[in-house]
DNA sequence: TTGCCGTCAATGCAGCTGCATGTAACACTC
DNA sequence: GAGTGTTACATGCAGCTGCATTGACGGCAA
């Protein structure tokens, strides 16, 4: 699934939620939105910090929280990905289904993943 | 998926196609069983090993391979496993799909698992 | 025999997951 | 305002994956 020499596609997930984000997303609202673990966000920053990606930053109106911006080459970045990824899923997964089996496939793991979720947070 | 304080279900199947082959495997054997990549399946055993579950021989045919064993303590674990995980499948899967959503799912996957493999090895 | 190539396996490096636990800041109650 | 509980985030430990490379051996052809 991974285009070659191009950062991990969660990468990309986290960058694309922080930048629909204009102002910025707490730990906790980025953890909402891909629905990862707590731990796996913050692992995850970290690397995205790391690779200069993302500026952590505290948040003013909360001392625990950390306010998760977009640097410069986070944007770049996140330009220069999304054509190779695209690229990817169409050859993994677009060609191996038509239009039905994919809805159909996508419906079955709604309810497999629904279950889950009842399961964590009945 | 996993039951809490029992090893990964990885381990359980590298235990079962070590017990089904009675005389050991090489690992390129488990490797086309597990249908892991070989380094995966080079950690996994060195894990097992780690654990005490299986003994890695040198086997006497070809100098570069190495026989996987199954130990007394690897017999005993796969015996204390099996009850868990097969409980632990119907609660996460059985539960959510019934049988014949379950075979439209199976025949789903195995075509991306087809397709996939169909790149792999062409 | 020697030389080359393919096969079997191990390993460094990096990203990711789950579990358990720790720390700091907030919020609520008495 | 102190005590108690909750929330936001970090982190140690261990298992796992993928990529790239290496080392050792086997097989074969010149």
């Amino acid at each position: 699934m991974k285009a070659a020499g191009f950062p991990p596609l969660a990468w990309y997930d986290a960058l694309l939620e922080l930048r629909r984000a204009a102002n910025g997303l707490r730990a906790v609202d980025l953890e909402e939105r891909m629905l990862l673990a707590q731990y796996s966000i913050s692992r995850l920053v970290e690397r995205l910090e790391r690779a200069d990606l993302l500026d952590r930053r505290p948040d003013p109106d909360d001392g625990r929280g950390r306010l998760l911006v977009l640097t410069q080459p986070g944007r770049d970045l996140l330009q220069a990905m999304w054509p190779a990824y695209a690229a990817a899923i169409q050859r993994h997964l677009g060609a191996a289904l038509d239009k039905q089996e994919a809805v159909r496939m996508a419906s079955l793991l709604q309810k497999v993943l629904d279950h889950g979720l009842a399961e964590i947070r009945p």
